[in-house]
DNA sequence: AGCCATATCAGCCAAAAGGCTGAGGCCGCG
DNA sequence: CGCGGCCTCAGCCTTTTGGCTGATATGGCT
């Protein structure tokens, strides 16, 4: 009966056919739209309001994938999306599930985890990969490690390669803040120098 | 009449059907065989002798694609490897270029562009998305810019978080000696800090 | 043999970063 | 209304880094 709808969302072409191949192998899905960038996902998505959004965070030039899940939540509050991507970085993830994002999904989960996964966002569910899911209940767990969205701000220019001086300009504030700000992240990081600080953040963030 | 025969080798399911679907709409390609492994993907080159090897070269734990590349090529000096990836960066091209790939194809190209390249390999020709090609003439113009074996080395290390002091000890020669490295290095990114060179060694390697 | 690239090391000095202590203002929560 | 988290800033002192100049050794290429 009452089959499940799916858009999928994601730049490369190769990603899209292999999901629609790999869903098309179970009855109750449909795949209804595919959209290679996120300002055609929030078209496709208002357009057909399918049961669930399938897509990846990664996009090309254009609105990247968080942008996309405001958007849609801002048009259809229910729209259940499922974040289907290759990396496990902390701040993503944390990131979609406050832009509204239903679920986490690791592009080398095993179709049945992905099956489970769109079928339970279908219904409300909320579904993660295992890796994902204990990366969150770190967080959790160890709220003292996490930044604050200052200290946050400051990790991210750090990894730009900035200097004390240079991030006090950028910021509008004073050196002796900067290295305030620094310290704390050190010592949240467990790191000692901003060298340090820059290959953990990077590493943290970017993948594995 | 003989058709392309190709073995895909990433370690994403849907990646793998993706491209088996799009290249099931040419009717001279013939997928003989995925693996979603390095080490089954040398198993399988070698017992099938495919016209072209499609693969990743991001793959999970075990044999990296870069391995598998120069396993294959021993096995088979002149069998065609084309590598599909998703990110453009420069180590990974030069080497995957020197472990004997024959083409380097982003994830993003337009499914022409691939059909183009795998029938390039398999009579031999080198083929490559045009950032590829375009990063690859940068490097063969600016060999000033080139880091020699050392101070590629001391770089990987510096992206570690090492202090100089413990990138000597960790190098078995002195701090001074690494400070001279390191200069050289800045020089050559064009930067004057570590923070800075972490920055853009890991955008450089790493991906866009 | 001479030359060049690479790798090694030293010393000196200035600039940047890091550790520590202390402190004021703001805001939300009980 | 007080407590605590967050952001802001200062001063002081040590360690680390970076810039510069110069030197030796090795190995390859001409």
């Amino acid at each position: 009966m009452s089959s499940i709808t799916v858009l999928l969302v994601d730049d490369h072409l190769v990603v899209r056919s292999g999901l629609r191949a790999l869903l098309g192998t179970e009855p109750d899905f449909e795949v209804v739209a595919e959209a290679a960038s996120g300002e055609d996902a929030v078209q496709l998505a208002q357009a057909l309001s399918p049961s669930v959004v399938v897509m990846d965070l990664a996009m090309g030039p254009g609105m990247d994938g968080l942008e996309a899940i405001r958007r849609i939540r801002d048009l259809n509050e229910r729209q259940a999306i499922l974040v289907f991507t290759t990396y496990d970085s902390d701040a993503d993830i944390v990131r979609a599930v406050d832009a509204g994002a239903m679920g986490y999904l690791l592009k080398d989960a095993a179709p049945g985890e992905i099956f489970a996964a769109i079928r339970g966002a279908a219904v409300g569910r909320s579904v993660m990969s295992p890796p994902v899911a204990s990366r969150l209940f770190q967080q959790l767990r160890n709220p003292d490690e996490v930044l604050t969205p200052r200290e946050a701000e400051l990790l991210g220019l750090l990894t730009e390669g900035l200097s004390n001086r240079e991030l006090g300009r950028r910021l509008f504030i004073s050196e002796a803040t900067v290295k305030t700000h620094l310290a704390h992240i050190y010592t949240k990081l467990g790191v000692d120098t901003r060298a340090a600080a820059i290959a953990t953040a990077i590493r943290r963030e970017g993948m594995r």
